[in-house]
RNA sequence: GCCAGGGUAGCUCAGUGGUAGAGCAGGGGACUCAUAAGCCCUUGGUCGGGAGUUCAACUCUCCCCCCUGGCACCA
């Protein structure tokens, strides 16, 4: 059985949630129910990133005490996710003290660390001078500002600074980097985003800052780092290092989930010994490790917005190199949703907010076109008029219309149990032999194409191959006339094998868009009387069965996706 | 300026040499099991512009224009 570990970004917490972190939470929960559904060991990691200078003048803003107000607003983003069937397995915050006292060892290892370009340490202390806007908590130089000298984001004057900071050497993990992501083409997807990373890198990679003295809501540096006088952790070690922590990080259990896929060659248990025999008696890392030695690959899966992907890609594998930790499988960088052309900010946000579209419209609504509508990776577009029409159109009008006619049907003719007829050759039309024909051969290459898809991360190709079949479906139907063949009793073998034909569709389409929407397809199950849950349908089961399923006692027909009428959107968001 | 990817029906996009495709939207029709859904038929495009290769180009080559993303630079 193999192991899949898949973390999303920890969002900031300076704001409530919008339909973009929605978005990346949404898609990683499909990919991790997608495996859990396949019977892999999964562990999905989500959850908030709580430090940091902004957040600390937003709680003193509010009145409250940093750790009070990053406790409510996490609270919001618990929230959102719980309406939106997003189940992960551990919600992490990074003012959790085991964050803490990991990104402390994380510190320890960078500063025992040697670069593998010239060796020469990989954490260094200089001074700074220069500009520093606190609205992005970023270093600026003259020519990011615009005409005024502002931050043209936050259209303050940045604030001339001049400190000691900790430096991480990243400009000297260039060639280990570059030779990691040619030994790994898939470390970074999709293949254009590794294309641009490999270019940044090329182009030149510049050290960074990873501490800053004299702030109060962040981690302090380990005492043992000479000279540290009330530094804390800046930024990205603090945010990235979640992906460990997380998981019991340095201690050794962190590599159940970190490390190898179970039964495989160098699996967990070597891979154990493998990753420690580096290290000397003190549990660090040897200095000479990094790079030097091939990199070993673990089963992690990082999603990712486009925003912060260098530091995924560059930062962030240069870190568990210094620190001798093995990299993860895989960098996955998603695109952002926009509404009506424009990028969802902190001004757009407000736009659209899923927890209410999901409340009145269904979560599995709002999950499906997400992720039916955006190409996997891709850049997607938002508006109600898209999602009420997309929502209409697929899942009312065809997937939950054929569910409703069909279930309906049977209990109207078979008393509510399904035929166990099956006479392909009964039909007299030879349309309705052909539709037959036809929603079989779509069952037949959805049943090769939608698990490659799913596998591949095209998310947005598995549900169309599953929509073929219902389309066929649809049309199979109309040809076969099921309400003309049940009033006539010596047609009953053609009604019996018309009607077991739609409920194995159905059957095939509930345990397929499962993992993009568990909740109506679970109810979807219940109605066509199957046992369990589409959750734990795998391998034979998930292939077609036609005119091979014994007879069942089906639930009563419902609705599985009510019409959205765009009124109702306009009165519910003006 | 450099790198990557695009510009095909009103909208979103598929289509790597042989007389232009899908879905949605629009129009018409027959039916009625069903969420007035579904089904059938249908309007609609000088395939960004120009030149070239070829018997033949949306598809190959060159030039230009525009868009998106990334990087760099100037102010």
């Amino acid at each position: 059985m193999s192991t899949f570990y898949i973390t999303t970004a920890i969002d900031y917490v300076n704001g409530q949630p919008h339909l973009g972190h929605a978005y990346e939470k949404v898609l990683a929960d499909a990919i991790a129910r997608r495996h859990r559904q396949q019977g892999h060991a999964t562990y999905f990691l989500t959850g908030t990133d709580e430090h940091g200078q902004k957040i600390a003048r937003a709680a003193a803003a509010a009145g409250k005490a940093p750790q009070a107000f990053v406790d409510e607003i996490s609270k919001t983003f618990v929230n959102a996710w719980q309406v939106l069937d997003v189940k992960y397995d551990q919600f992490f915050r990074t003012t959790d003290r085991r964050h803490e006292l990991a990104v402390q060892e994380l510190f320890r290892r960078l500063n025992d660390a040697t670069t593998p370009k010239t060796g020469r340490p990989a954490l260094y202390q200089d001074s700074y001078e220069g500009l520093y806007c606190e609205g992005c908590e970023g270093f600026k130089t003259e020519k990011d500002l615009d005409e005024q000298g502002l931050c043209p984001e936050h259209k303050v004057k940045p604030k001339e600074i001049k400190e000691s900071n900790f430096f991480f050497r990243l400009s000297e993990y260039d060639e280990a980097l570059l030779k990691h992501t040619e030994a790994h083409p898939d470390f970074i997807q999709p293949d254009y985003r590794r294309t641009e990373v490999v270019n940044v890198i090329k182009s030149g990679l510049r050290d960074v800052a990873v501490s800053r003295p004299n702030l109060e809501w962040g981690i302090p540096l380990p005492d043992e780092i000479e000279g540290v006088g009330g530094h804390v952790v800046y930024v990205w070690p603090d945010a990235l290092l979640n992906y460990l922590s997380a998981l019991g990080w340095p201690e050794r259990k962190y590599s159940l989930w970190w490390l190898a896929k179970q039964g495989e060659a160098g699996g967990p248990g070597a891979a154990r010994q493998d990753e420690f025999q580096h290290l000397d008696g003190q549990g660090r890392p040897g200095a000479a490790w990094a790079g030097t030695r091939e990199a070993y690959v673990t089963n992690a899966f990082h999603l990712i917005g486009k925003d912060i992907s260098r530091f995924h890609c560059a930062l962030w594998p240069a870190m568990l190199l210094a620190a001798g930790v093995p990299l993860p499988r895989q960098v996955f960088v998603h695109g952002f949703v926009n509404f009506r052309g424009e990028r969802l900010s902190k001004s757009l946000g407000n736009v659209v907010d899923p927890v209410q579209v999901a409340q009145q419209f269904g979560a599995d609504a709002l999950r499906f076109f997400l992720l039916d509508s955006i190409p996997t990776g891709r850049d997607g577009e938002f508006s109600y008029e898209q999602f009420v029409e997309h929502v209409n159109t697929h899942l009312a009008n065809k997937f939950g219309n054929l569910a409703s006619r069909t279930v309906t049907l049977v209990h109207k003719y078979f008393g509510g149990l399904s035929p166990a007829e099956w006479a392909p050759e009964a039909f007299a039309e030879p349309a309705a032999r052909e539709g037959l024909a036809a929603v079989i051969a779509a069952a037949t290459t959805a049943a090769v194409e939608t698990p490659r898809a799913w596998d591949e991360l095209r998310l947005n190709e598995a549900l169309d191959a599953v929509w073929t079949v219902i389309e066929r479906a649809n049309e199979f139907t109309d040809r076969a006339k099921p309400w003309e063949s049940g009033k006539d009793p010596e047609r009953r073998a053609e009604l019996g094998t018309t009607l077991s034909a739609l409920l194995e569709v159905l059957r095939l389409a509930a345990v397929w868009t499962w993992p993009a929407m568990p909740t109506r397809c679970e109810a979807l199950w219940t109605m066509l009387g199957q046992p369990g849950s589409p959750a734990d349908v795998r391998g034979e089961d998930a292939m077609p069965r036609f005119g091979a399923l014994p007879p069942r006692p089906l639930g009563p027909s419902q609705i599985l996706f009510p019409r959205i009428d765009l009124k109702q959107v306009v009165s519910a968001t003006s």
